[in-house]
DNA sequence: CCATGGTCGTTCGAATTTGAACCACCACCT
DNA sequence: AGGTGGTGGTTCAAATTCGAACGACCATGG
């Protein structure tokens, strides 16, 4: 109830934010954010689009406004012939660093910083809970039990190369 | 970081459950589930939204559509010349009678019956706390402790109605 | 009574989102 | 090989959102 309330205008402030501060929208910000913790610093696009919850056409619209601005470029796969991977340039990756201070900040200050640690836990096992059982369940019914729908086998070796920044 | 995904993932369950059950929209709903716990079913456009947490255009544009359907009527302002009443039908009572129980059914089980009731009560002390903080600050800007901008001022700030029905 | 500023709701243009349609390509099977 | 189904990404039209601009109206103060 509260929570719709609280939602809409955190989304209100984050955007705010973002837009005064370096001319991103939420949207973009996520973008950029999950491709900075991405093992090479980039995705499929079928495989970002899955992450941020947006359809894939959304995604594609989003990726070309970034690369006009330079801050991501698109590659071809070299894996799958069909596919694109958006890389995050470097300076998507100024970018971000020079824009997550003031994210972070403003979540802290709205949400964070209004909760006592011991309900800050309760929040992240709560979303984390939720986003489980949501995630990529046709139905209601399987919980953690469902085999694992892990990547197909990826060969190259995943090192999240330890980001500098911690755009959360 | 979870509540990112959780609260996307959540948002499409919605709206793909209210679109499939009695082709609502989530912001329609929001906005039949307002009018229908106010006074007398009926609310003033600036009011509804910023209760909503929807700009002025916006909810123009979805009363418009509301009106088209026979849910929601316009009606003048007796005390306001100006002003614009959004007046919830009977067809607009039945048609979320209708659909409430399933909207419901999803947020229960996506949400809360995900939690303990524990973990539900912190979560509704969270969002109520969260919401609180970000509602009536006009300004943006000050996240990271601007001293100046406090809270004071105005010892009046909210109007609770009296309610009947909970189709939230 | 009339000027002044502020609020209310709508209209307008621009940006964004989605799902469906589409073609190129991969994975599998015979 | 050759066919078949399915996936990946883009393009398209339609719907929705917001902010700015606008005209109408309230509230004060001279």
């Amino acid at each position: 109830m509260a929570y719709l309330r609280a939602t809409h205008l955190l989304e209100r402030r984050i955007e705010e934010q973002l837009k005064a501060d370096s001319g991103l929208t939420h949207p973009h910000y996520e973008i950029l954010a999950k491709l900075s913790i991405a093992p090479q610093r980039r995705l499929r696009m079928s495989d970002l689009a899955r992450r941020l919850v947006v359809s894939k056409s959304g995604l594609t619209y989003q990726i070309g406004q970034l690369e006009k601005r330079g801050l991501v470029e698109r590659m071809d796969c070299p894996s799958d012939e069909r596919g694109v991977l958006a890389v995050l340039t470097d300076e998507g990756v100024r970018c971000l660093e020079k824009t997550a201070p003031g994210h972070v900040a403003v979540v802290r200050a709205f949400l964070i910083d209004q909760l006592t640690p011991e309900e800050l836990a309760t929040m992240a096992r709560i979303m984390s809970k939720a986003a489980a059982a949501m995630s990529p369940n046709g139905s209601h019914g399987s919980p953690p039990g469902s085999p694992g729908e892990s990547q197909g086998g990826s060969p190259n070796g995943d090192r999240p190369s330890p980001s500098q920044a911690d755009p959360a």
